[in-house]
DNA sequence: GGAATTTATGAAAACATTTGCAAAACTATT
DNA sequence: AATAGTTTTGCAAATGTTTTCATAAATTCC
């Protein structure tokens, strides 16, 4: 029954073949309690017949909440913001909103571009990826009181709530794990920095964290790699052809450490036993890589729930009980690629 | 300058401050070629002033398009998916859409659902997955006359205009190439089919093209893996234990590839000498993985750029000159994790 | 069986914009 | 300086809903 007349099924038209007015339809969707169960079946049917689908638009200028919420992220090409992308997207799809989604390959000025867009379409609140944001940014934000919450890295004096996890603690950890196996020639590989607040925290303590144990990185086994597995394989290639290397490489992230993995089997040497490689992250993968990886988990899928959870408290409850930080403690995985020095 | 009287910036408070009516404001937007200069100077430093931004809910109950687009894909956290979904996000940007993104999980009833949600926002095109989907999915789309494309999977007389790789195609390469190198002790691994045309379309055209050469897959060597890496290394462990072996692998996708080549190589198995491995998708990192991976490219990002611009030419030409399919054709990719018989 | 409640419905205003039409303000032409 | 033509602007209606207020209908109470 397709033909229903192609009268623009709006809610007049359904409230004429309801034979009720405008208002009662509105009611039938809003507050159906209020109606009449034979009124209510009436529209029901004339919904049926008509084929309507209520217009959010127009529900949204009257103050009403749009039922969006805006994502944010550098890109989905990184796994790992898939994954958390999509956690949160089921998380705030139970409470009934749909995220619009965009991301600004780490340029500040996109970001606050995106972010107009994402006003324009009055989303109920917005999610940006990492703490360090344009000031332009925040300030919009602000100016259009509009709950936000800052995902995937967590910091305690955070300028908007942020929900994940703590970098500078992931960081260390993987540093001193690495120190307590006796490694003291060490190399690290980070991404470049440029945008990116995570990377920069990342590879700041893990400096600082080795330099307080009297190791220092020599300039050549400091490594700035584009985030891809061939990248890293080249530059560990490399590194390994060399007659002096390393005894444990530390990588900003698992991507990296899983080209280093590779770059290790290519060069045929082992892992762990002819050089220890870690990352950061426990990717999807880098448990069952051979040899599995020694990595810090950031619970992806974890931040991007309970980030889901946090903003739509924030929407819900209407500034009076604002989204609230939680920190999703990074957690140290032990596995085959990383070992005692020399062997 | 974060005062600005909060006045809840709407058309009529920039056009106070700018000492011109509402619609004047309007056209300022809109057709700023009919302003006379001064004026739109006025305007221009009134909305600066204001902290306006422009309400589309508003814009779109006139009929102006809402300016985003309706993506709905299985999951996210296939990384494949992601890639496509980045790609035509990139795509639409560039002609001023944003995405709205939602994903069903291979849940047919929450498509639907989902379609009414994109509608309800009166999104100016959609997007599907695949080429099958409910009848009442496809019938909604219809009622509406709103543009959609299929993207992922490419067939001739697909329902609504389909962009992507033909699935048999690539079927029939991987299992070709595998035929040719001599196999005929070979096995098969595949996703489970539930709700996914693509793995279905694989499957039988794998195993059709293998039975056209006169081999035949023992069921014993028939897998049904589900999508990760872990189940498919556990599988193909197991498989190795026995006494005796297939010769090569036919998997279903990289990431089931991928837990194959890991399990070999957990076995002390050496692909290809000992067993021949392929995928199909040729996914981030297939490339790297040692041994490298021979399977067919699905080309994700052309396939979501190519979705996008014919989606956007639907929606902009309006109805006249309806979005068109497009062929983006899998290739096969030779690479070390695939041999001749024997050795 | 009517008054007093309670419940259900409708009319109209409001929301933030766009747009057709008409008026006003300019320019050009004589 | 008056007219015709053009450009610029404002008014008011329209868009698809929700919501307040008022009224009509149904129910309860004595």
């Amino acid at each position: 029954m397709t033909d229903k007349k192609h009268k623009k099924a709006d809610i007049i038209s359904v409230a004429q073949a309801a034979r009720v007015s405008a208002s009662t339809v509105s009611r039938y969707f809003n507050h159906p309690e209020l109606l009449k169960p034979a009124t209510r079946k009436r529209i029901d049917s004339a919904v049926r017949r008509t084929g309507y689908i209520r217009n959010r638009a127009a529900q949204t200028i009257h103050g009403i909440r749009s039922g969006t919420i805006g994502v944010m992220i550098p890109t989905l090409d990184h796994a790992i913001f898939a994954e958390v992308v999509q956690a949160f997207s089921d998380s705030v799809a139970e409470d009934g909103f749909t995220i619009l989604l965009a991301s600004h390959g780490y340029d500040l000025q996109r970001e606050y571009a995106i972010l107009r867009k994402f006003l324009e379409h009055r989303v109920d609140g917005v999610v940006l990826t990492g703490l360090d944001h344009d000031e332009a940014v925040f300030q919009l934000i602000d100016s259009q009181k509009i709950p936000c919450v800052l995902m995937w890295n967590y910091a305690a004096g955070s300028r908007y709530p942020s929900v994940g996890a703590d970098n500078e603690m992931a960081g260390r950890l993987i540093a001193e794990h690495v120190l307590s196996l006796g490694h003291r020639d060490i190399a690290c590989m980070f991404p470049p920095t440029g945008g990116n607040d995570r990377a920069v925290a990342r590879r700041d303590v893990v400096l600082s964290t080795l330099e307080k144990a009297g190791v220092t990185v020599p300039d050549q086994w400091m490594f700035e790699t584009v985030y891809s597995i061939s990248a890293s394989k080249r530059d560990v290639t490399a590194l390994l052809a060399h007659d002096r290397w390393p005894t444990a490489l530390i990588c900003g992230n698992d991507i990296l450490a899983t080209g280093a993995l590779y770059g290790a089997a290519a060069s045929g040497l082992n892992v762990p036993s002819d050089i220890t490689v870690v990352g950061i992250g426990d990717f999807k993968g880098s448990s069952e890589i051979e040899p599995a990886l020694t990595t810090v988990r950031l619970p992806a899928r974890r931040i991007g729930r309970e980030a889901g959870k946090a903003l739509v408290t924030g929407i819900i409850s209407a500034g009076e009980d604002p989204a609230s930080s939680l920190h999703c403690a990074p957690e140290i995985i032990l596995r085959q690629s990383s070992g005692p020095i020399s062997g």
